[in-house]
DNA sequence: GTCTATATGGCGATAGAC
DNA sequence: GTCTATCGCCATATAGAC
């Protein structure tokens, strides 16, 4: 049957598209690479996609999909906010760790062509102002000290993706160029970041 | 006489260069661009330069140069070390509130061609190592708690340079595309990450 | 649906007049 | 030193056979 054929090879574009666009972006890739990687022709890639723009526009969305995880889950709980705050932390530089092209994919496109992020984001479900909310109450209640909500989010964010888009910057600044060193201080990570961030906002 | 109209071109050049590469990076900038932003000739860049790739090489050792301060004038004096971090994050974040562009342009670059990155830095006169002494001999003397002083420098950096690299992400996300408060947030947050790291690291 | 061949346009780079 | 004109290449995209 036809559409057993077509999925298929949908299905190679779109792995092929991911490889390349992630690997070099929108810019630096080329069409040509991605129908090699997928073991097919060029032509095929504008007969499914008709152009690159499209192409490229479906991996997005399927990497921000990967990227802004149920933050509902994390947030909907009656555990306590540092355990809360622990478990985000970890599952998602597990996240990083496992995928580590995702934050400069992100980053690099945002900045391309802002514009069509709002679109995205808004079909995720991921509604930044109810964690900033949930802070707040744990702040009314005495559970953390004060501190801007936007700023402590920032900084889970940060102290997690950072590390992991700046890799070879760091790996050449930090650790002379050994990889695997990278690696371990990374894999370490997920606890000092934990600790770091809840040293600093529970009240002692 | 020649050199001074030679000297006018070459930093007309080096300017627009400056103003596009920085702004699309090396793949999405285009000669024709650099050469209507200086209002001169395509064929004269490369008069000048030679090639794309040598002129990019200028602006990238130039912007490297401005993103990489004097951190011996932070490293050795004998101020307390919350006073010297404390200086290093304010001082650092001003620079990027003003130069907004370099997060992304260096993080860009540097995954697209590490190679180029540590020829570069090792004639800038950083040696993080030494940083990373100098905390160590801080929790020597008790000053601060115990933590991998590697996690302390990156996490500066972190919490300094993600929100100025992920601007477009954080103004949709976390100000309904409102730019004035995005700046305002940025503003406040040389005091706010400044407390963050310290409440972290203090010994109280 | 998949391929080969080709159209079309843009880009980096060079030749050559002034 | 600066310009116009153009080369040669490579990338996206399409036409048309199978």
């Amino acid at each position: 049957m036809d559409n057993i054929k077509k999925d298929n090879t949908e299905q190679k574009i779109l792995e092929a598209a991911h490889t390349v666009f992630i690997r070099k972006g929108m810019d630096g890739s080329r069409m040509q690479e991605i129908a090699n990687e997928a073991g097919i022709n060029k032509a095929l890639l504008h007969y499914y996609f008709r152009t690159k723009q499209k192409l490229f526009e479906a991996i997005f969305k399927q990497v921000l999909n990967k990227a802004f995880p149920g933050i509902k889950e994390f947030l909907y709980s009656d555990i306590p906010i540092e355990i809360k705050i622990g478990a985000f932390v970890e599952k998602y530089m597990e996240l990083l760790i496992q995928n580590p092209f995702i934050p400069m994919f992100i980053l690099k496109e945002i900045n391309r062509d802002p514009e069509s992020l709002a679109a995205v984001i808004k079909n995720q479900g991921v509604n930044p102002h109810e964690v900033f909310a949930s802070f707040e109450k744990e702040m009314d209640k005495g559970n953390i000290r004060r501190i801007n909500p936007k700023d402590l989010l920032v900084n889970m964010l940060a102290l997690s993706i950072f590390p992991v888009a700046a890799k070879p910057l760091m790996t050449v600044m930090f650790f002379d160029n050994n990889e695997e060193d990278y690696k371990s201080f990374l894999a370490e990570r997920k606890n000092t970041v934990k600790e770091f961030i809840l040293n600093s906002i529970l009240i002692k």
